[in-house]
DNA sequence: ATATTTAATGGCATATTATGCCTTTAATAT
DNA sequence: ATATTAAAGGCATAATATGCCATTAAATAT
């Protein structure tokens, strides 16, 4: 799909504010709303508009603690993986689970829970009894400075 | 900020389709609308909602390489770490930043960009060039079979 | 248990917004 | 220059949000 510059805008503006009104998008970049309605719902069938969501504060819901595990696999057989991947994915604590490289790990997850407790209920109840998870490696974040949703826009290709 | 059973369904759904409009949220949760709307701008006031976004997709972005790198800093003093942190938080590339705890890194980076290219460019040009950079170590994903916004709202606490 | 106070709900009228259709403008090729 | 195509703009209608008021439900004190 080719992306002009009023449809990078559109995308620019809707990551900052999903909740634009169509109104107050048309204006910002410059097109009137009937063009401009028709320009998103294009984006929203072609898959570039993914989803809209209302992003909470983990802080205010009492979810205090976040850490990234990294998971080492017994036999790397795609039973395994499947396996683990349907178990992690249940799981509602784990936010984003990645295949990786690398020599340490397998695995990458993202994971956050209220606090230590819950952290250790989430490790000795749920991965690490999941087959063949062999090594589990914790990092607990301290502080996140930089915590973005919106994707860099490459404004090079296309006019 | 106390939580019922309606704020908690606001939540979920809200975070699930950001666009809900209140009409339907209200028959979703179970009110009329006037009390719904009345919840969802109390949820934004209190800062339990911070923002809605639109979400989109990566790969059609040509977004197709994402990494993780972790980073050692030479001296772990506060214009170091600031200095970082600043810099870091103007590539639009870098989507996360997290001071973590292990003896291996003191941050983790999650990273996007279109192909290698942009990786070696990212990398080299400018997050070793930051000050105090000493250690780098960058982990590609292959998969991300787990990628949720949703935050777990912990059923427990509250009527 | 009853009265009193408080908080939240539901309904309605109005303002704002979205949406589909039609006309007009701009761009491209012959 | 003319024909053809694609996208923009404008307008009428439908849907939605929003603020106000009456009502109901809940909590508290007597």
């Amino acid at each position: 799909m080719n992306l002009d510059g009023y449809d990078r805008r559109i995308l620019e503006a809707l990551q900052e504010d999903g909740r634009l009104s169509n109104q107050d998008l048309a204006d910002r970049i410059g097109l009137s709303p009937s063009p401009c309605l028709r320009r998103v719902r294009r984006l929203e069938e072609a898959g570039l508009i993914g989803a809209y969501r209302a992003v909470l504060n983990a802080r205010a819901l009492g979810l205090n603690l976040m850490a990234f595990i990294q998971i080492s696999m017994d036999r790397h057989t795609p039973e395994r993986f499947e396996n683990f991947e349907r178990h992690v994915g249940d799981y509602p604590e784990v936010l984003e689970c990645h295949l990786i490289t690398g020599q340490s790990a397998d695995y990458l997850l993202k994971v956050i829970v209220a606090d230590m407790d819950g952290f250790q209920a989430l490790l000795l109840n749920k991965i690490t009894r999941i087959d063949g998870v062999t090594g589990v490696h914790s990092s607990f974040v301290m502080k996140s400075p930089v915590s973005k949703t919106s994707l860099p826009l490459l404004s090079s290709q296309n006019a």
